[in-house]
DNA sequence: ATTTATGGTTTGTAATACAAACCAGTTTGT
DNA sequence: ACAAACTGGTTTGTATTACAAACCATAAAT
């Protein structure tokens, strides 16, 4: 009930464009690329590739890199952990913000 | 439903000490004075000052300066707007996250 | 009249988000 | 064959931000 919950969730989720990308990976079954997280959100490659790294620093998400053909391709997958800091943060959120009052 | 939704809600909530905030003072009744958030929620005054400012400035919070007696008290309110951001957050985090799939 | 406490603000520093520049290779055009 | 343009990203430089420390003004206590 105290608002010093939030400080359970993990603090690379508190961004717009992490938890959009979180949002995105956790409701697609499989892997996504690289390229077409960049055109659903609208993001230049270098912004997208640092959050990319942090989200897998955190544990959140899971790399991929192989060749498909003779071209690189980069792509992601939500892991357990992930989906459970996604979970935590929704839950989490509510609490705090949906009064009881 | 698409993540992008997350564009509208309001930049300054995307901050975890701010959110807190906003939890605190959107659900007083009255105002809540500089002190008593500090105590609330562990800040040092330079930190809680600075965030108080920039609810301020995003039209979410009130200031109140006045005089207690001979000494200064400055308190905060949550403004309509301020109110209505927060519920537009909740409810725009739930969309994203939860699940219609 | 010093010291100590109260109620904050301003300032300096470390971390972060972002876009531009870059890199490694591939395909296309001539 | 060679250059130009495209693909698939990463690294680097810059502006913004969060934070705590230092500071300021006044009041109360000794």
């Amino acid at each position: 009930m105290t608002s010093t919950d939030l400080l359970n969730v993990h603090p690379v989720l508190f961004d717009r464009v992490r938890l959009s990308i979180m949002a995105h990976l956790s409701f697609a079954e499989a892997a996504v690329d690289f390229n077409s997280l960049l055109q659903s959100l609208e993001l230049t490659k270098g912004n997208l590739s640092t959050h990319m790294k942090k989200l897998e620093d955190g544990g959140l998400v899971k790399i991929d890199k192989k060749f498909i053909g003779r071209k690189p391709r980069t792509s992601y997958r939500c892991t357990k952990k992930g989906k459970k800091e996604v979970q935590n943060y929704l839950t989490t959120i509510e609490s705090v913000l949906k009064a009881s009052a």
